[in-house]
DNA sequence: CACGTTTAGTGGTATATGCCACTAATTAAA
DNA sequence: TTTAATTAGTGGCATATACCACTAAACGTG
């Protein structure tokens, strides 16, 4: 007994999910890491590759992230050459993204190996529990917690 | 339709796994906030809590996160004076953690409102389809993925 | 058309987290 | 016991993510 030092006691929600995040989060992070990419930095290009020269708003809302959030990530992505930015020229607010053709070569690289560490996993927990998993964890991003507020 | 504005294709279980972190740290941060502490920060109390003045590699393998992250995670915590460190007298290598009386007092608030987040949370998703969600998030944190290495 | 409102992003600041290089303390080996 | 290897943390740097205050652009109304 080396590694659970401490009694997991996971009855929290979130807590169990940040867990399962982290650790899951390196197993991709290290299958994707020959890239140069992390599996963040894939599922948004990923998330850019499939829209349509998304706007932020738009890829920030599919994300469920903080639109700030998301410029800030988007910073190394553009630094590196693997994305741009330009102005939707019928609203100046819009910014739409979209992948540069390094970006669409840096995608595909990864995505080969993505599909290294989702096989893995699958083999790993199993195909249809993966399944029920990720249903599950859609379910938890579709909820609306609406604080019951006043109404007033 | 406002919100899903890009297909959301979750089909990778990491990004599912993050989109569902992202949202549900949100709600318990949201409802937690009146204590001042973010959702992680009352996990961490609370991880300290439960352990014996927890040495900080235990800590960091119960939540199955990097030990300098933790050591940067617990610098706000120890700056508000909810927490402090101190060397095991047997082997000084060792820094065991304990919550100070001030830790302790803002942990027992923050778990007032813990209770809320969590039980609105069960109220939404269903009590059983919570606890089956934390098991299989629990199976995804006991995972061992030992890359094949050549074994040489 | 001028003014107030809503919408889309940006930049700053703070926490969350990971990796790497480095130090201190222990332990194992010669 | 002197030295090599292992273990526990720290500090620096980078990304991930959130909230807030602020700007710019588009809208809606009188």
């Amino acid at each position: 007994m080396s590694k659970d030092a401490l009694p997991g006691l996971t009855l929290c929600n979130n807590a169990a999910l940040r867990r399962a995040a982290r650790k899951l989060g390196q197993f991709y992070d290290d299958v994707l890491a020959p890239s140069g990419l992390k599996a963040t930095q894939q599922g948004l290009l990923y998330q850019i590759h499939i829209g349509e020269e998304p706007a932020m708003g738009a890829i920030a809302a599919s994300l469920i992230m903080d639109l700030s959030a998301l410029g800030h990530t988007l910073k190394p992505l553009i630094r590196d050459g693997y994305v741009e930015t330009f102005a939707d020229p019928d609203d100046r607010r819009i910014r739409r993204v979209r992948l540069t053709p390094q970006g669409l070569v840096k995608l595909n690289e990864a995505m080969k190996l993505w599909h290294v560490a989702q096989q893995r996993l699958e083999d790993v927990v199993g195909k249809d529990k993966a399944e029920s998993l990720r249903a599950a964890l859609d379910d938890i991003a579709a909820l609306d917690f609406d604080l019951p507020p006043a109404t007033p």
